[in-house]
DNA sequence: GGGATCGTCAACCAAATGGTTGAATGTCTA
DNA sequence: TAGACATTCAACCATTTGGTTGACGATCCC
């Protein structure tokens, strides 16, 4: 049921749980401040990251009284690849994107 | 608004409208033919291949007393270069990203 | 122990979503 | 011109979704 496209595009479909993953990109976080940015109540946060983690985008666990939040990127391949499928769409995507990591990890030793 | 994240997540989140775009992969299709395989009422149809074509996934266009569907595959790239962007490990600064992705999807083919 | 912190639970609410039906509009054809 | 066909519109309905608040169970630390 996880990782299946009818859960991970509904989980997609919210702008704040992408701004989370988006988040998680970054670094692995916890609860409390994953929520730190957005304009609701920590228990709303609550809620999107079960829908997250429901859909296998993201792992959270619990160290001390601190959960964990840690993106599970391989949960969108299937999703990915399905639209790959309608896709006459080409990997420049990937090339451009090949030449910004290393532009930006050669900028940013941090 | 059409063909940005917050549309196309949407309207891929429901079953009935990714079966609907399987079902134009092979061939461009009037509204009753689409509507032929599922079990729902024509208006419901309707509704569907509407929120398709705000999205910009599908375009309709009417000939004669036939509305013909057509795969729109290109809308899906901006979609699906934001979840390759998740394909990597690597921490990376998220502004630049951001910037990386619109430089993307604005050469994107019209 | 006791108070602060972390996170979830439960009940509730408004709005959005996905469906129905029946009437309406436009177009083809006999 | 009349009738059949293709599609949408309008009103309505039930369920889901995304949010709130307040209480609660853990856990940390003084």
């Amino acid at each position: 049921m996880a990782n299946s496209l009818d859960t991970i595009f509904p989980a997609l479909a919210d702008p704040t749980r992408r701004a989370i993953l988006s988040m998680l990109l970054e670094d692995d976080m916890a609860v409390t401040d994953v929520a730190e940015p957005f304009e609701m109540s920590l228990a709303a946060i609550s809620k999107h990251l079960m829908i997250l983690t429901r859909a296998g985008l993201i792992a959270q666990e619990k160290r001390g009284r601190v959960k964990w939040c840690k993106l599970e990127p391989d949960a969108m391949k299937g999703a990915s690849v399905w639209m790959q499928g309608f896709g006459q769409f080409e990997p420049i995507n990937l090339d451009a994107f090949e030449r910004f990591l290393e532009t930006e990890l050669d900028s940013a030793p941090e």
